[in-house]
This record gives C-alpha cells, sequence and structure tokens, in this order.
DNA sequence: ATCATAGTTGAACAATCGTTCAACTATTCA
DNA sequence: TGAATAGTTGAACGATTGTTCAACTATGAT
C-alpha cells in the first residue's frame, strides 16, 4: 500500500512512521483548525485583548471603551464588530447607546490560561 | 479634578464616569496585555495549531511533522522557533534528529478551550 | 424638521506575518 | 575526508490585518 502522505512538499523521508500514523488518524478535519486560529485571532491583538479583558469587568458602551483605551470610536467599533462576529461579545441597545459585554466565560478562561503561562517565566 | 482620559484621541464624552473609573483601576500594565496577545498569536495560525494539537498527542521531529501536515522541513522549522520562543514547545536533539514536544499543559487547555467554544455554535 | 451625539462602515495605507527559496550548520556513516 | 540527511536561518514576496479618515445611519432633544 501506498505512503498516504503528501511526500510531494515534504523534502524528506517520513522517520517515525508508526508515530506519524497514530497521530494522522486522530488529526481534526483541517477546516476546524482553520476555525480555531480565526478564533484566536480575536486574543492576538492589544486592542482586542484590552477591550475583551476591560468587558470582563463590566459592561460599557463604544465611548466608555474609548476614553478608556484612548482610542477612537471607529477603532473601537471595529475590533468588537470582529469581536461580536466571533460571538465573544454581545450587545444590546438603549437609546443612542450601544452596550457591550462578554457573551460566554470561556473569554475569561482563554485570558485567565494566557496569563498564567506568562506568569511562569520567572 | 481633570479628567484622567486620553480625550485627545476619543471624539467623545465619557457616559459612564464611574464604570470607567473603576475599571481603568483594575486594568493590568498595557505591557501585559501586549505579552498576553504576543503569546496568543501563537495559536492563531492553522499551521501552528495543527503541530501543537499533533504535538498534544505524541513527541514528533521536523520531517514527521512535514510529512503528517504537508508541509517542507523549512516552513515547519520556522513555526516551531516561534513556538519555542513562546516556550509553548521544547525540544531534545537524538543524534540527526530533534524532537519536539509540548511544554506544559497550557497549550491543551487553552486549544480545548477554543475548541469548546466552536461546538457551541450549534 | 433640525441639530447633536452614539455608533457603524468601506476604502486606503502602513505594518505584520507565513511561506518559499537558497544557503547554511550539525551529525552520522563509509 | 567526503557524502548524505536532519535541521536552521535570512531575505524576499504576497497576503493579511489594524488604524485612520470621511461619510454614513440611528436615536433623542429642541
Amino acid at each position: 500500500m501506498a505512503p498516504e502522505f503528501d511526500l510531494d512538499l515534504c523534502d524528506c523521508e517520513v522517520i517515525h512512521e508508526d508515530v506519524v500514523n497514530k497521530v494522522r488518524g486522530a488529526l481534526l478535519p483541517g477546516e476546524d483548525y482553520s476555525d480555531l486560529a480565526q478564533l484566536m485571532k480575536n486574543f492576538a491583538d492589544g486592542t482586542r485583548v484590552r477591550i475583551l479583558h476591560a468587558l470582563e469587568m463590566h459592561e460599557m458602551c463604544v465611548c466608555d471603551l474609548a476614553a478608556l483605551l484612548g482610542l477612537t470610536k471607529s477603532a473601537v467599533s471595529h475590533q468588537l464588530k470582529n469581536l461580536r462576529l466571533a460571538r465573544l461579545v454581545k450587545n444590546r441597545r438603549e437609546g443612542q447607546v450601544v452596550y457591550y459585554s462578554l457573551a460566554d466565560d470561556h473569554v475569561k478562561l482563554i485570558i485567565d490560561m494566557g496569563l498564567e503561562h506568562l506568569q511562569e517565566e520567572k
């Protein structure tokens, strides 16, 4: 039986065929990793993490966030749109004011896990 | 007392001053958010997440990963360098072969948290 | 209706990033 | 010593991305 690997691109031989076969069977569909990476991009920007960490403490409107973080309304709004599309934040309108808050507690858990990892580096 | 906000950039008034002041006092130093974002960038790319998820199952060398994921040795090596600098993976050399494995279990926890979030979207 | 303010949006620009390519180092074997 | 293979590295290219700017919508007040 022919090997199932993409040897076209890989300019080397498989060294541990048993391990590779085993792992290959346990990998998720490629689309899952794209989705995961797309989700994680939301935590991969200083502005967005600040917004998320701020919303962890209290719901806020766009103006509050802009003033708090020293950004323009536009910049905040653009980032909130990304976060909303990833279902990381939700919003409710009250007159002219749109209040944003975290959509669920995965946000806090992921951020805390990251901060923990950073603190372990003496 | 003058307001402590960066009103230069923000083209609006603070709407909820009490909330903003409270949150402002609880925010981390700006550098912490940069570091966190820098760390999270490692999970924000399809190739790197596939590498990390594969290493979750078994340690592997560069050739194994390249063959498994259909990438060149160079591409894998570049990404492993990023992951190593972020202390997400560690390596050990055995002759010509360099074996990579996860540095700690934060990687698995963060990835699982992300996958959980994605599955909640029916 | 008119105005002021909160918020959104699309285009554009600069900066960042992933891959490729070619050249390089390191280790083993003959 | 010299060939073969595993792995690393820096430059360069194309693609992605965050912010700005200007124009826009939405709501409330006069």
